[in-house]
DNA sequence: GCTGAAAGTGTTCCCAC
DNA sequence: GTGGGAACACTTTCAGC
């Protein structure tokens, strides 16, 4: 990764709609150049992608969680994350080293919308879980 | 929030680059109607903005962990957030309700990078660390 | 790999409904 | 609040260096 593409990143994943031509101005390339080299980050995947960046409370999603979760059965094979992908409140499911073996992140509404999304998550993936509520994020 | 703008949200979720032009026509509506959504969406602070999603291993920094911080000194003003803003292997901050503080998400290249980022952070925050690794992310 | 120009699209503003 | 048209800006491609 070269300087200029470094550059570029930091740009992009501060303002994912910035222009190829202000991205030049930016880095004092012409736009051309910029385009080639934004193409070519995407092909290789060092840019996955392009997301609006949301207000859940807005949304009318205002309570956070972290969700760690431990499988009941250890025999059992670990299929945990494809049980619970279809749950649409999970923003995101890591698999981590620790007392617990995945740690999710979910959006809901009510603190009553959380009991039974706990209760879908330990249905769907026989797991016991640890829930961290999430009181304000100064910073993401 | 009516129905419209919450399709115009969940696509530009999906994919923060696509054009007012495609937006309309996935959704029946003229370019004007669909621009003037966002807008008024972006002025009431429901889409808060663009970013590049980006390959974290590409960019050399493979290791993700949560570090969980609790205060040395209970009776000290909490201003950890200000303390540890400067640090840029940090992702988020959340305040959280539970055995301890805050949950820090964070980046780094290598254990050894980790190790470093912890003692920073004690040091900056005065604080207790606990650290979870994590090994992949299914989703995110 | 970068530049500059040309053609195609998309954006943005304004007006009519 | 919605849709359409025109001016302008941006994207995308291509030849040349």
């Amino acid at each position: 990764m070269e300087d200029l593409d470094r550059r570029i990143v930091d740009l992009l994943r501060a303002d994912g709609r910035m222009s190829y031509t202000d991205l030049g101005k930016a880095m004092g390339l012409s736009t051309s150049a910029v385009h080639q080299r934004v193409r070519r980050l995407e092909e290789r995947g060092v840019l996955k992608g392009y997301a609006a960046i949301v207000d859940y409370t807005a949304l009318d999603l205002p309570l956070t969680a972290f969700i760690s979760i431990s499988p009941l059965d250890p025999a059992a094979p670990d299929d945990i994350p494809d049980r619970i992908r279809h749950i649409t409140e999970l923003d995101a499911c890591h698999s981590v080293a620790g007392e617990e073996n995945y740690i999710l992140k979910a959006r809901v509404r009510t603190p009553g919308d959380l009991e039974t999304l706990l209760a879908r998550i330990r249905a769907a993936a026989n797991v016991a879980t640890r829930t961290t509520v999430v009181l304000s994020t100064p910073w993401e």
